[in-house]
DNA sequence: TTAATTCCTACTAAATTACTCTGATTTAAA
DNA sequence: TTTAAATCAGAGTAATTTAGTAGGAATTAA
């Protein structure tokens, strides 16, 4: 199981924000320079930073982006929904867990799989933006 | 992230053995019936997890696997292991983290990937196939 | 008016996943 | 001794997903 660069990039994208938007916005050339994110890339998910209320813009010459709220209130796990960053331990739709009969093997496992999203997504829930940045 | 279906089908085949092979060795064919997973896919994934010594297998007719310690002693991430199913939480080489200054922002992302990956794999550390399937 | 910026949609190349296919080898049982 | 059920082994392939690129439209400070 691997981390995409999706999920990857947004939290580094957010943690530069975090770090250098206190003033002025700051422009994705910026982010894409200092983190050696391509532009184009990185502006797809600014589209969807913003739809989730994470980050405001400014258009325009001199604009950028900024953080729409504090950086002890934002979560991993709300980036990660933003970008669609998903934990998923089952191809299949949660519903076909319901034919399952407490006994079939399948079964057996799907519960494993429950507690393994329910661990790293708890992880993501328990760590804020703030907490990368300050040290 | 996700989970492929290599490291889920492994877990539910090892599963299958530690439930069914306690007399005799159970061939694939059973559990390619009982698991719903192609025969040719799961023979892939039995190579491996000979090879790793957690399964012995007896060839010939009335052949098959079973279980090469008790189900105690397996781990989930021995069987991960088994199969090449890892926990990547970044694409590059660790080795690319010496560059890292603290300050920037890439280490600081650093630091949060190396705790989900020891978070998430300490999970599959501490879960054993007998506890899958008591109950 | 210009240039720097966000905004928006479609497309594409690369990588990975999830298999299939073919055939060899082994061995219990008829 | 033959047959059929099984493991063993490697190569090939189809489908999906990822990780971008490309091309422009809209906005706005200077």
């Amino acid at each position: 199981m691997k981390l995409t660069t999706k999920g990857r990039y947004a939290v580094m994208a957010m943690a530069d924000l975090a770090s250098y938007s206190e003033n002025k916005p700051v422009s994705l050339t910026e982010i894409s320079t200092r983190q050696n994110i391509s532009l184009a890339y990185l502006e797809q998910l600014f589209i969807h930073l913003k739809e989730s209320k994470l980050v405001k813009s400014v258009r325009g010459v001199k604009g950028g982006y900024a953080l729409d709220r504090p950086a002890s209130e934002i979560k991993i796990s709300n980036i990660f929904h933003a970008v669609n960053e998903e934990v998923k331990t089952l191809n299949c739709k949660k519903e076909s867990k319901k034919g399952c009969n407490n006994k079939s093997v399948k079964c057996i496992t799907h519960n494993l799989w429950d507690k393994l999203d329910t661990h790293i997504n708890g992880f993501f829930e328990n760590v804020k933006l703030e907490e990368l940045i300050k040290r």
